[in-house]
DNA sequence: CACTTGACCTGTCCGC
DNA sequence: TGCGGACAGGTCAAGT
């Protein structure tokens, strides 16, 4: 599920409402996701959040950091006690979203919140790191992870230098590559080489300058639109209080095939790289 | 070495 | 209505 921008508004969601709180027990239904042995962290303080490529970490006093991966369909929901007894009824996202057979793992703060990690596929994982060695050397621990897109490190340059790495792959396959840049996955490879008007069959190594330069701003702009309409929602994605998010609604390819292009006369297809769907418009995307 | 496919899991949707 | 197969936002490992 979640690529840059879901991450980004969990991380947004989570910070305003977990940062100081204490956490008083740790429930793992699935310890096989949970490679960490829970009662290191019992007492913890919430120091901060953080988003690094699609990981999301959590900062606690004594110096430990959990660190989750979402994969495919992965969710953080916090069950914010107050919330609920102001707000009344669950909303009928958040009935799904609530513990449930697909919960991994329930971290329960001293002030009766309950932080949820829910994942249908089981593909996601959560592990326990000493912060300083995680965040060392810009997270190499988590792998080998290019620039953040949205930071004055992303320029069309390295974008170029980084996807020359795999020159004759087809761009829209290394683009999702996490060592050229960090956090851009199926959805959003296909929605910027549609801004950037650029076929995603194309070789690395046939792209112009010009062309590196329209992908670098189609990369920030796709991502920058989707975290503005609060992510993208295909089927399981939702926020920390549970909401959907409606990029999609404003998508311009990703599972639009058949529709028309609203940018010219063409139409929208569908092809398949490297096993994953592509969305195009072969008619403006060159 | 470069690139593709399968595996990890579960659920949903579509065609017969 | 039921069943089988394809497919789903990610990443590794193994195979060609």
């Amino acid at each position: 599920m979640p690529e840059l921008p879901e991450v980004e508004v969990i991380k947004r969601g989570l910070e305003k409402k977990i940062v100081g709180l204490t956490l008083k027990e740790i429930k793992v239904p699935f310890p096989h996701s949970v490679q960490f042995d829970p009662h290191k962290i019992v007492g913890g303080k919430v120091l901060e959040v953080w988003r690094r490529a699609k990981m999301l970490g959590i900062n606690l006093s004594g110096g430990q950091t959990i660190v989750f991966h979402l994969k495919m369909t992965g969710q953080l929901i916090l069950d914010d006690r107050e919330e609920r007894v102001i707000g009344g009824h669950p909303t009928p996202d958040m009935r799904d979203s609530m513990p449930s057979s697909s919960t991994i793992a329930t971290f329960e703060f001293v002030d009766g919140g309950k932080l949820f990690f829910n994942d249908q596929r089981r593909f996601g994982w959560v592990r326990l790191f000493p912060t300083a060695e995680v965040e060392a050397n810009d997270f190499e621990k988590l792998g080998k992870l290019g620039p953040e897109p949205l930071t004055s490190a992303f320029t069309w340059q390295i974008l170029k230098s980084n996807l020359l790495h795999h020159k004759s792959q087809p761009v829209k396959v290394v683009i999702m590559d996490q060592s050229a840049v960090a956090g851009v996955g199926n959805i959003y490879a296909s929605e910027s080489l549609f801004v950037a008007r650029i076929d995603p069959r194309r070789k690395v190594d046939s792209l112009s300058d010009e062309e590196f330069k329209k992908l670098h701003r189609g990369i920030i702009d796709s991502l920058q639109n989707s975290i503005k309409h609060g992510g993208s929602t295909r089927a399981h994605f939702v926020s920390v209080e549970g909401s959907r998010g409606y990029f999609l609604d404003f998508a311009n390819v990703y599972g639009k095939e058949g529709k028309k292009c609203h940018r010219c006369p063409g139409k929208i297809q569908k092809i398949t790289q490297a096993g994953r769907g592509t969305y195009f418009c072969s008619t403006c995307q060159k």
